[in-house]
DNA sequence: ATTATCTATAGATCTATAGATAATGC
DNA sequence: ATTATCTATAGATCTATAGATAATGC
């Protein structure tokens, strides 16, 4: 496996060259290819992006890209981990600190509609591929049901009710802007600003738990 | 463009036999067909089912499809409009009745996450193909997106203000039994039942309506 | 005659592997 | 010597079309 690209500019790195520029974001070859990867994905589905769509992206040729990854199913698995593992970093960080439960959900909350909502590419699309159900990407899916639980747990301890089925809608909540983002994609729904999705998701959270039920 | 089937069982009917029972779902071969695609394309996405899988779903050669549906977009299409299609027809409908928005939005979205919980297979997941955006499903996003603005309507009824943020959470929270469901799928989350998952859904859309903001 | 199926196949893919080549680094 | 790329290709698909065949219906 490699570390440094020819797309380093300036200095000069060992391998045959490419035969023209790079041209996607990242410092090595790797994440030349997971850009163009996300991209592609994003817009044009996992089944419905060849490989060969890949390499044309990044401007190298199609059997090039088996040099950094074995399987088009790990660069897949490659991006699936970027877009979790922030997250759960943070949640596993926010289940054992000491404020309120309710503000530790918020926070949680906020951090993810944000990711959800700047990143470049609405990879969130990805999570329902039937495909990730495969052994495979069995990292990943246990990666997002801790998250998922983390997200119930906290909004158990924010109800004081471990029972109430209202804890599992925080995390669908948040999730929302994946569908949201499809929709706009198409030019389907208004625009919203981030930090205007962000109050209205994190305030109908708060709004969900902060007060009894009606009946 | 074929009406019976050789599977209306008993009757004989024109046409060549076919080499094997039918065995799915539906009173014409055009139905055995949509039954199987769903099953398939839920399971496996759309570019990863292929119309081989789908005919020997069926019980019929692979080329026999085409008697029925002028290409594999089209079976897609169909599906989905039988997805959306009730939906529709119901927010028209409640769209010009005269009980109050309140409850007019609580009757559609029950419907609505009893549809979503008890269809026989998630044909939700698709939604959030970008095969979608393409041309040809527009007949579908159109349908959609008036399902997706009468909520929006009704909700912003509820709240006497058109401007309030919360009317777009209505339909993402139905929406979300799509994200449970396909989750589950994967025997990652808990059992929850069509009854409690209404009960749950609804209600967490009328605390969110029927209340003034927090701040 | 009409219909629903079948067989056969064209032409276009697609993923992954084998092995050659052209750089740098020691 | 090591690395990153390239060329070439095997083998397995995949969608859609053309045209034959085997039923019923008139």
């Amino acid at each position: 496996m490699a570390t440094r690209s020819a797309s380093s500019r300036g200095a000069a790195s060992p391998g045959r060259p490419r035969l023209v520029q790079p041209k996607r974001r990242g410092d090595t070859a790797r994440d030349e290819i997971l850009d163009a990867s996300a991209e592609l994905f994003a817009r044009h589905g996992y089944t419905g992006t060849s490989t060969r769509m890949i390499a044309d992206a990044v401007g190298v040729r199609q059997a090039s890209l088996y040099h950094y990854f074995k399987t088009k199913d790990d660069i897949l698995a490659a991006l699936l981990a970027t877009t979790v593992d922030p997250s759960l970093d943070r949640a596993r960080n926010l289940l054992s600190a000491d404020d309120s439960p309710l503000h530790r959900l918020l926070d949680l909350a906020r951090f993810d509609v944000t990711q959800l909502a700047e990143a470049r590419w609405n990879l969130g699309a990805l999570y329902l591929l039937p495909e990730l159900g495969d052994e495979r990407f069995a990292g990943f899916r246990a990666a997002r049901q801790e998250l998922a639980r983390a997200y119930e747990t906290l909004a158990a301890a924010a109800l004081d009710d471990r029972a109430d089925t209202r804890s599992l809608l925080p995390f669908r909540l948040v999730e929302s802007v994946i569908m949201m983002r499809s929709d706009e994609q198409r030019g389907e729904l208004g625009e919203h600003t981030v930090a205007g999705l962000v109050d209205t998701i994190v305030g109908a959270i708060e709004m969900l738990l902060e007060r009894t039920p009606i009946r």
